[in-house]
DNA sequence: CAAATGACGGGGT
DNA sequence: AACCCCGCCATTT
């Protein structure tokens, strides 16, 4: 049966879902930033554990999301790690040691957004 | 109910 | 910049 925990969780699951699908293809978030624009301040590890229980062939930009900093969260040498890397890669956004430029690329990071201001890329 | 876990974050070294 | 360590939080042992 369902409890009103698990509506809860659904419900947290869902806002965090709706945020990642928002981000424009092109462009990247942190887990920190998703889970705030989420409503769900501090709370960038279940926004992790969201995404890793999408299913396989699911429609949600999953690989749009990063660590802190631009940092690929899955370690080197995992599928995972190159899977989202491939997809990055073919949306235009290239990794530099394992990290994306933010202040090029980045989406959604409060103040941040280098690029919006200089360039009014859509977003 | 205490301890461990983890697609995380931030600060210190 | 790479690392380590500790804080955070929902879940699971």
């Amino acid at each position: 049966m369902r409890s009103s925990l698990d509506d809860a969780a659904a419900a947290r699951a869902r806002a965090i879902l709706d945020v990642v699908a928002s981000i424009p293809r092109g462009r990247v978030s942190t887990y920190g930033v998703v889970a705030e624009r989420a409503g769900l301040p501090r709370q960038a590890r279940l926004v992790g554990r969201v995404l890793g229980g999408l299913p396989a062939g699911s429609r949600v930009p999953w690989h749009r999301v990063v660590a802190a900093g631009g940092r690929i969260a899955f370690p080197a040498g995992s599928d995972a790690r190159a899977e989202q890397l491939a997809r990055l890669e073919a949306e235009g956004v290239t990794a530099r040691r394992g990290r994306i430029d933010l202040d090029r690329d980045g989406w959604g990071g409060g103040s941040g957004d280098l690029d919006r201001r200089l360039w009014a890329r859509e977003g």
